[in-house]
DNA sequence: GAGCAGCCTTGAACGTGTTCAAGTAGTTCT
DNA sequence: AGAACTACTTGAACACGTTCAAGGCTGCTC
């Protein structure tokens, strides 16, 4: 199980901080965010209570494990697709399948834990300082689905397209967790559909009529993130 | 203080359910969504604990009056610029300003209670069925803007650009939420500069070159919302 | 006016996340 | 060996949101 521990932890401490995280998300697996109460997650994992405590800050932090974990996996389950394809659709739509593949087991909890995410002052929020790094890793993924690509685009969009897929795919997310279709069916036709407009969005931005607009929004963007 | 309270109730229970929202609004400023107890927000009210509980579910249903209440006075702050203005980027503009003007009270607030509007299954979330009419409601304003504006555009954009519009708007809130510059500085700057760019980009949309991608564009949009 | 019915009100009790003072055990220092 | 120090562990206690059995109040019927 993939972990990133706190480093100065002695080898016994570690293990028992694994196990609160197995029996964690095993249970969010079986009940819920909710209903899993921190004394059987505690329970199950044979420490005490307060103990659980001693390792993460609140209930909510467990779930940072929940991301750590689901970006290592989504990473590996995107690299066959980004090996084999070259055309930036088929690159995008590949890689958000596998996002969404991947969190299918975790539909349930995952829409419970994602309330958590939206709240600005949680470590847990996508936006937030605390998940730079996990946005950072999730950005350098979609660096990759464009610059391994063939398509064709200028640079200043070059130098922006992976954070505006970022947040692509982080829309995507949102609607899956409100997506109560069948397997999600409609996720994947969201994403089926958006990926080839999304890669015509980016083929486009190069006509010389857009010259001016893609200026507009390129100013905009360094003006949000700086 | 506006409401829509169950029709079926005493106007003396009227009142007692008033005098609740009343109090939960009051401390939800002073104290923000969390540090305001129930406990608390009953006793303000001259009420038992319990007996909140007879006219809201629970904690975060007191929300929903929050809703109430601020869109009706988005609308009538908005009733002035949508009178003046002709020009569509000014017109969201302008919306869009009135809507954080009146939000600002409330943003320690506001930023809290979103976390309880992301989960899918809660009646807050604005996506959800129950908030359905609020979101008519919001998408009825938009529409005022859009087609009282002298921009020209497709039928096919003007059937779904309310929509779209509504979206932006979310957005929009998502920043403010997020947002920590002073007077909410940055989130002004966002609207001014995203405002004209969506006007702009509705303009664009009646370029020839565009047409397919619109089109394709409008489909998704017809996807998603059946 | 007595009884009745239904709306409204109460506060104690439950289970939750979280805290904390008090420990225990392993390691290092003298 | 003993002492001191640190890293870890405990479970009782706290405040919170929420529930509910019990009771009061109001206006109606006869």
């Amino acid at each position: 199980m993939t972990s990133v521990a706190a480093p100065e932890l002695t080898p016994r401490a570690r293990q028992t901080r694994a196990a609160i995280v197995d029996a964690a998300l095993a249970l969010f697996r079986e009940r819920g965010y909710e209903a899993a109460t921190m004394r059987e997650i505690a329970s199950r994992a044979g420490v005490s209570t307060g103990n659980a405590y001693y390792y993460f800050g609140s209930k909510e932090e467990l779930i940072q494990e929940f991301y750590l974990i689901r970006h290592a996996e989504h990473l590996a389950a995107s690299r066959p697709v980004l090996d084999r394809e070259t055309e930036l659709g088929a690159r995008l739509r590949g890689t958000l399948r596998a996002l969404v593949d991947g969190l299918g087991p975790y539909h349930a909890f995952a829409a419970t834990f994602y309330k958590h995410a939206a709240e600005p002052s949680s470590p847990l929020s996508p936006f937030s300082a605390e998940s730079s790094p996990a946005r950072d890793a999730s950005t350098a993924l979609f660096r990759e689905v464009a610059d391994g690509s063939s398509a064709r685009m200028s640079q200043e969009v070059r130098d922006r397209l992976p954070e505006l897929l970022w947040l692509y795919s982080m829309g995507v997310i949102l609607y899956w967790v409100h997506d109560s279709s069948a397997g999600c069916a409609r996720t994947y036709h969201l994403i089926d559909v958006t990926a080839p407009v999304a890669a015509r969005l980016v083929a486009v931005s190069r006509l010389p009529v857009l010259r001016s607009t893609v200026g507009e929004i390129t100013r905009l963007i360094d003006d949000l993130r700086a």
